[in-house]
RNA sequence: UGGGGAAUAGUGUAAUGGCAGCACGAGUGACUCUGGCUCACUUAGUCUAGGUUCGAAUCCUAGUUCCCCAGCCA
């Protein structure tokens, strides 16, 4: 890390920590956490989180803590904490040994809300669910106190002891703190801290059946471990009083709350909630579908780690909650792999060319360069032959303006091996182009022709005898619009779905240099885009996917054609 | 409706009383053995209305719009 990075405080909570470090607020020290609860994936939203925390930490000298907060057991699994590890590993996030679980705090926290009764600011509450919910009031009305409220200290001392020891059902009690019902926050209104769960937890068992809300746990947990900035989204602004009441009745350390907007973008959902429905309706294959904007989906995909952070580098941190727009994270991506793909030759529409004369049975080698962006990738073989494939789009039989490629007459390149001209159309019985006929200049050997002749197109090609077959799975946005989730009344995301978001293409051809490609292999199809090896890829049955295109200028002008045409 | 936040080009973000800048996008052109990359140029903004000030995106007043909060979720 440059200096400059180390140093510079390029958003306001770096500024904010800057200048703790400058008075020595905190000693010095920069103690950060990243505290997901193990109950699903993460996605690119919880990039921009980590990416803050661990890197704050980092640019301060100090330390982040990867700190599940598992306190409920209704929902958490261990496969989310091993699948969360491994995808924040992905990234290059470093927590050393700094691995916690708030779920290894329960005894600390329940010595604490002791504390708190002891000193009148907890009770313990009978009133069910239902009952509390109407004891609130709304947001214009004040509360009412619980019945509960007085009850004496050695009686909810006694009462919390016995919603431990396990003596009550679910639902049946809580333990609130005391106060304020008319709070105009509605989180000051008297809110629990424990709720009775009969439930195992993925690591304590039977050990509780008492487990601490959200509120009451994150303020201890960060306190517990030295946590100085407390970093977290814009929605949890209101739960800052309470945070900041519970540190400061129990006087323990107490760290800053600082809260930013989280990042959206735009093609597609965010939220937990969205993400599961469309796995579990089966709009896309799986938490790893390479549609989907989770970190697995999008390293399936072909994303690097890198591109991701430089993304979230530039989206920056504020208050404003706004949607960024893909193509910037599809800028990042391209920028990146434009830097670190090896580039090889595939065909995903073939449409053969004879090379009419071209030596019968005649096979030689031209040398390719592997990275133009990268001198030290160097150069490999590529052979070429009679017959050939094209991409059908390559060829048209009647051109329009602008058109560069094949066409009858015309002559063109074919990448790093010979000049070609079209001389001859075959069609099927249906009047499809099923062939071209061309001839070649064997003067133009490699590319160049010695006299400086011009030619307007260079063609991507594989030879049809050394081709390998294979399979490519193209992908768009996952839906149709900007906003999936702005949708009417009675209407879902669903219906926003792009039905054009995976596209299989099992006939390609590609060149014989990847025969031994291995899952998350990148490349980039030359004038195509950038493609990885799939985890379904193998020996016998080659796979990529379409991590994201080249910038298309071609494809921007047949779109202004059409729209003049209209 | 009570409370808490936020508003700067199409999008995201700087400027902390002193020249409104950057990036993405879009457009034009140059270059090119990838219609890629790269380069050059263009486009386009301080939510509104008042006020303070030599000077306001920034301070004050009033308004507008948007987001969050009524889980024993986090």
């Amino acid at each position: 890390m440059s200096k400059e990075e180390r140093t510079s405080a390029a958003d306001f909570i770096r500024a904010i920590v800057a200048e703790d470090m400058k008075t020595g607020k905190w000693g010095g020290r920069v103690v950060t956490r990243f505290p997901p609860e193990p109950n699903g994936y993460l996605h690119i939203g919880h990039a921009k989180a980590f990416c803050l925390d661990f890197d704050i930490a980092a640019q301060n000298d100090g330390v982040c803590h990867l700190r599940f907060d598992d306190t409920n057991p209704t929902a958490e699994e261990q496969e989310y904490i091993d699948a969360i590890q491994d995808d924040l590993r992905w990234m290059g996030c470093d927590w050393g040994e700094h691995l916690y679980y708030a779920s290894d705090y329960f005894p600390q926290m329940y010595a604490y809300a002791e504390q708190l009764i002891k000193a009148g600011h907890a009770y313990v509450c009978d009133l069910t669910a239902e009952q509390t919910r109407q004891h609130r009031g709304s947001l214009t009305e004040p509360g009412k106190d619980s019945p509960y409220r007085n009850r004496s200290v050695q009686e909810n001392l006694d009462l919390f002891h016995r919603m431990r020891a396990g003596e009550f059902p679910d639902g049946s009690r809580t333990l609130k703190a005391k106060i304020d019902m008319s709070s105009p926050n509605l989180n000051m209104r008297d809110p629990v801290m424990y709720r009775i769960i009969h439930a195992h937890h993925h690591r304590q068992g039977r050990t509780w059946c008492i487990y601490p809300m959200y509120d009451w746990a994150h303020g201890l947990e960060d306190s517990i471990e030295g946590v100085t900035h407390s970093l977290c989204s814009l929605e949890f602004e209101n739960h800052r009083p309470l945070y900041d009441w519970f540190l400061d009745k129990l006087g323990v350390h107490h760290p800053q709350q600082i809260e930013f907007a989280r990042f959206n973008l735009t093609y597609t959902v965010m939220s937990k909630r969205k993400l599961r429905r469309l796995v579990e309706e089966g709009h896309v294959n799986g938490w790893d579908d390479p549609r989907m904007p989770t970190l697995r989906g999008l390293r399936r995909r072909g994303y690097t780690p890198e591109s991701i952070r430089e993304c979230m580098r530039r989206v920056g941190m504020a208050k404003f909650t706004g949607t960024t727009d893909i193509a910037l994270l599809e800028h990042c991506l391209r920028q990146h792999l434009n830097k670190c793909s090896p580039r090889v030759m595939a065909v995903l529409r073939p449409l053969k060319v004879v090379i009419t004369n071209y030596p019968d049975g005649q096979t030689e080698q031209l040398e390719a360069v592997n990275n133009p962006e990268d001198p030290t990738a160097g150069t490999r073989s590529i052979p070429f032959s009679r017959e050939i494939y094209i991409e059908q789009d390559d060829f048209l039989e009647d051109p329009p303006k602008k058109f560069f490629r094949l066409a009858p007459g015309r002559e063109v390149r074919l990448r790093y091996a010979y000049f070609i001209t079209c001389t001859e159309i075959i069609k099927d019985a249906a009047g499809r182009i099923v062939e071209l006929h061309c001839t070649y200049d064997p003067a133009t050997r490699g590319g160049d022709s010695p006299e400086g002749r011009k030619v307007k197109a260079t063609l991507h090609w594989v030879s049809a005898e050394h081709s390998l077959p294979a399979e490519v799975r193209l992908y768009e946005h996952l839906f149709t619009c900007e906003n999936p989730e702005d949708v009417g009344e009675g209407r879902n995301c669903t219906d926003n779905l792009n039905p054009h978001s995976l596209q299989v293409i099992s006939d390609c051809r590609i060149e014989p240099s990847v025969a031994d490609t291995v899952p998350g292999d990148r490349f980039q199809f030359e004038r195509l885009g950038y493609f990885c090896t799939d985890k379904d890829s193998s020996k016998t049955k080659l796979i990529f996917n379409r991590t994201v295109t080249l910038r298309d200028t071609w494809a921007k002008i047949q779109k202004q054609q059409r729209q003049t045409n209209r």
